[in-house]
RNA sequence: GCCCGGAUGGUGGAACUGGUAGACACAAGGGACUUAAAAUCCCUCGGCCGUAAGGCUGUGCGGGUUCGACUCCCGCUCCGGGCACCA
């Protein structure tokens, strides 16, 4: 289908009035409320895709309508420039990472500004600029001084033939997601971020976030992993140190049978000699296992004796020590006590090897008994065989054996959180350096502020192994210490990506700003951002990191914020066919190709017509050409009208049937998108709901009495108005052709009148039992009394009520009315 | 396994706080205009019965509450997402 009106010139046309009259421009203004609109910011891959297309103008409507309702808003975007597929496409085609990037950042650029979006483009920034990532190394050496970055010794998925360590999210299925090597667990130094430092804090805002999809709120509380419960510590003999074992259950203490270790647990180093080697065995059978397992599978509970025993502070019970391989090291304290009528997992155990089961709790209903058990039973109860404490529910015993132990000197309660600090060390070359010096003799040494940044060296030759250049380039590496001033090397890590997505938000508010991360008064004037819209697969990554940064920021006295977004809303995919778009299924819409062929209104107008935001869309070829007639039809109607209509005036004194008619469903209209828009982003209804209008214009506008020039001008003008923020190219086309010289993007919303609204007619149901038998149509102010008289006397629900009895009669004021008989 | 969502015509989706189920579109079918096509316009469009008027039935399934249930409650089924030996 060709555009049925010249979309090109006139979206074209617009795009370049705005940019003169350079109306997006965000200034702080301390009188005026602010808004600060933010979709997530693109990895410049090379072309921008329809999730993109969605995500973007779902946010450009939002920042468009909120200053059409009078805010100062600001609308920014950038680019998430740093990455590995940088790196890998640069090696691919011989190219260098930054000049890939700045390639694809400037096609995106044009592809974005083709969609007419109303970005404050004075603000752009790209991540992989010095200008942004020197801040950001300032940022990790104001944290380093703190304490909350410090270097570790961890494992992490390494890649042989790569030469780099993985993201966890780079391994698919125990292979490299690039080379399809297996990935094998590595020992390495790396930086992290004390994240476990705020967790409470993180997880105490999650139910302060009333802004935020209860479904994120609950995954990131999933992730954070707070247990309550305690620690214990049991003697283990011959030896002086005792094993301490985390658990939420210290109730089903004088249930514990053995003692279950992670294969990598130091205490097995203290294993009897002649059970080592088989120890020593099982842990590295473990260790391949883990590593060849399906991330989803669970393997069946093994493990073996270590010759070592464990005594039951409360019972005085010999427990012996097991190394399973069900223990993570990772967690809690990597023991656990097994009480295998209690647990799952231990009961499992406990059947494979034969351990005894003893039974501590019982539940309300029946009464367990050991030998008859087919799984544990892990609900609450009443305690038995517990010494002092049988008797006690196990709640209250929780609570007692925790104080017990507590007062005896063994144990204490505890709280445990699966959330680990987090990895920011890639051994890529494309990212931000990590501002640190090894000194021999003074270790790490953060780089002197007034030395940053730290620049990336951009003359470097691609490596096709995929090595970072900076490990092997001497002019970066070779330093001296800044404190001491011996020869030192320097760090030739880079950060996690994620890192410079923490803070972009706060960086918008002042991009250009050379005194520090963020500008004060800017910050304090933008923050925190109002509206943050992006895909829900950061849920937990991104959205948490950002969260934990702000709290970071604040506390090194650079923002005045606890948290960085206000309200979240989380777009669905974009799906063809019912599935997600990808060049291996074939399905893949371009956008370029649509906005050629439609116009950029046109597909923004479908993306927000196919389906609530939150909500996965379904894209369809045919329903993008109907969007497209519907403006088509709009524009011919304005335009074949336009003289009459530029040239109406004020409304007629008296007004008749159709225009009342017209002017009722206009101001109806209005309100309903009015409250589309500030209750939900509904804009599929929204959008309905002018379609509506736009039927009633020209059906009425075609009949034998048609409105009065006047009033249809009243009509055009407010459907322009309220389409102006998703479809604002063919707006200003139109707005100008009804004789204004203002911009439609510097208009106001328009008011709806109630008085025009109001129903003069209304149809009343009337239902017999239950069911819709009739309709009588009457005036709003008719009583009830008189309501239900007429509903009474209607001929259709006289037949009904023929020979039966009225029990009751329910009205419902201006809906229906219900009669009972029998 | 646990935690969230969701299920409505051929399709995408509407339905306020329990009050006309299927708005608005798409597709399909029929018609008008045209030499023809495209574009445009008009009509039909959940299912069953009926020439019609109208009736019956219908929001994943089974119960319940209510004058009235897509909506609330109880019990399932299926689909999607997240987490997953987390002690």
């Amino acid at each position: 289908m060709a555009p049925l009106y010249d979309v090109e010139t006139i979206e074209r046309k617009w795009q370049e009035r705005w940019r003169q009259a350079d109306c997006f421009r965000a200034v702080a203004q301390a009188d005026r409320p602010k808004y600060y609109l933010l979709e997530m910011f693109p990895y410049p891959s090379g072309r921008i895709h329809m999730g993109h297309v969605r995500n973007y103008t779902i946010g450009d409507v939002m920042a468009r309508y909120k200053r059409m309702r009078g805010y100062n808003v600001l609308h920014p975007m950038g680019w998430d420039a740093f990455g590995l597929p940088a790196e890998n496409a640069a090696i691919k085609h011989s190219t260098h990472p930054a000049a890939w990037t700045y390639d694809n950042i400037a096609y995106m650029k044009r592809q974005l500004q083709r969609l007419g979006f109303s970005y404050d483009w004075r603000r752009e920034l790209a991540t992989c600029d010095p200008d942004y990532y020197r801040w950001e190394q300032l940022v990790f050496l104001r944290m380093f001084e703190k304490g909350l970055v410090y270097q570790k010794e961890t494992t992490v998925n390494w890649c042989e033939k790569c030469q780099t360590v993985l993201a966890n999210e780079q391994v698919i299925e125990g292979t490299c997601w690039r080379c399809d090597r297996p990935v094998v667990a590595r020992k390495m130094n790396g930086w992290f971020f004390r994240i476990t430092a705020y967790v409470e804090e993180l997880l105490a805002g999650c139910d302060r976030l009333k802004g935020w999809p209860e479904k994120v709120l609950t995954m990131q509380r999933n992730w954070i992993g707070k247990s309550v419960g305690a620690e214990i510590r049991f003697a283990v003999e011959g030896s002086d140190e005792p094993l301490t074992i985390f658990t939420t259950r210290p109730d089903t203490i004088f249930g514990a049978t053995f003692m279950s270790v992670a294969p990598e647990h130091p205490i097995l180093d203290r294993a009897p000699a002649e059970r080592l080697d088989e120890v020593r065995r099982f842990a590295a059978e473990t260790r391949d296992e883990r590593q060849r397992a399906k991330p989803e599978e669970e393997l069946p509970k093994r493990g073996v004796f270590s010759g070592l025993f464990a005594i039951n502070p409360f019972t005085g019970d010999r427990l012996p020590i097991f190394a399973a391989n069900f223990v993570l090291m990772e967690y809690g304290t990597g023991a656990v006590m097994a009480v295998p009528a209690h647990d799952q997992r231990d009961f499992e155990f406990a059947r494979a090897y034969d351990l005894p089961v003893k039974v501590v709790i019982q539940p309300a209903e029946g009464r367990l008994e050991p030998a008859a058990m087919t799984e544990a039973y892990e609900g609450p109860g009443v305690l038995v065989d517990s010494g002092a404490f049988s008797g006690m529910a196990s709640e209250e015993a929780k609570k007692a054996i925790t104080r017990y132990a507590e007062e005896q000197g063994f144990g204490r309660a505890q709280v445990t959180y699966r959330l680990r600090d987090w990895g920011i060390s890639r051994q890529r070359y494309w990212g931000a350096p990590i501002p640190i010096v090894h000194c021999p003799n003074c270790g790490a040494v953060g780089v002197p502020e007034e030395d940053l940044p730290v620049r990336l060296p951009t003359d470097v030759q691609m490596d096709p192994s995929g090595k970072s250049p900076l490990h092997s380039l001497k002019a970066f590496y070779q330093t001296v210490c800044p404190r001491c001033g011996a020869a030192a090397r320097r760090e030739t890590d880079t950060m996690d990506t994620f890192v410079e997505s923490s803070w972009y938000f706060a960086r918008y508010t002042d991009p250009a700003y050379d005194q520090g991360p963020v500008n004060p008064e800017e910050a304090a004037y933008w923050l925190p951002v109002d509206q943050y819209i992006g895909g829900v697969e950061h849920a937990i990554l991104h959205l948490l990191y950002a969260r934990f940064f702000t709290k970071v920021l604040r506390d090194l006295g650079l923002l005045s914020i606890d948290e960085p977004f206000t309200n979240l809303l989380t777009q669905g995919m974009v799906l063809k066919d019912g599935a997600k778009m990808s060049k291996s299924k074939g399905n893949v819409v371009d956008p370029d190709e649509m906005v050629q062929r439609y116009g950029a209104d046109t597909v923004r107008l479908f993306s927000l017509f196919a389906a609530p935001p939150e909500r996965d869309l379904e894209w369809n070829n045919e329903g993008v050409a109907g969007a497209h007639r519907f403006l088509a039809r709009l524009y011919t109607f304005v335009t074949e009208q336009q003289d009459r209509l530029a040239a109406a005036r004020s409304l007629p004194e008296r007004l008749t049937a159709a225009d009342r008619q017209l002017r009722r469903k206009l101001h109806q209209t209005i309100r309903k998108v009015t409250a589309d828009m500030e209750a939900d982003f509904h804009f599929n209804t929204a959008i309905s709901a002018v379609m509506e209008l736009c039927n009633t214009m020209t059906g009425l506008a075609a009949s034998d009495t048609p409105p009065s020039a006047a009033v249809l001008r009243e009509a055009v003008e407010a459907i322009l108005l309220l389409l102006a923020p998703m479809t604002p190219h063919l707006c200003e086309e139109l707005w100008q052709a009804l004789g204004h010289t203002t911009l439609i993007a510097e208009a106001s919303w328009p008011a709806f009148d109630p008085e025009a609204a109001r129903e003069e007619e209304l149809t009343i149901v009337v239902q017999v039992n239950g069911k819709l038998r009739s309709r009588i149509q009457i005036s709003p102010d008719t009583s009830a009394q008189e309501v239900e008289r007429m509903a009474l006397a209607d001929d259709k629900i006289q037949k009904f009520t023929a020979g039966k009895t009225v029990r009751k009669v329910i009205v419902v004021p201006g809906k229906l009315v219900n009669v009972v008989v029998s």
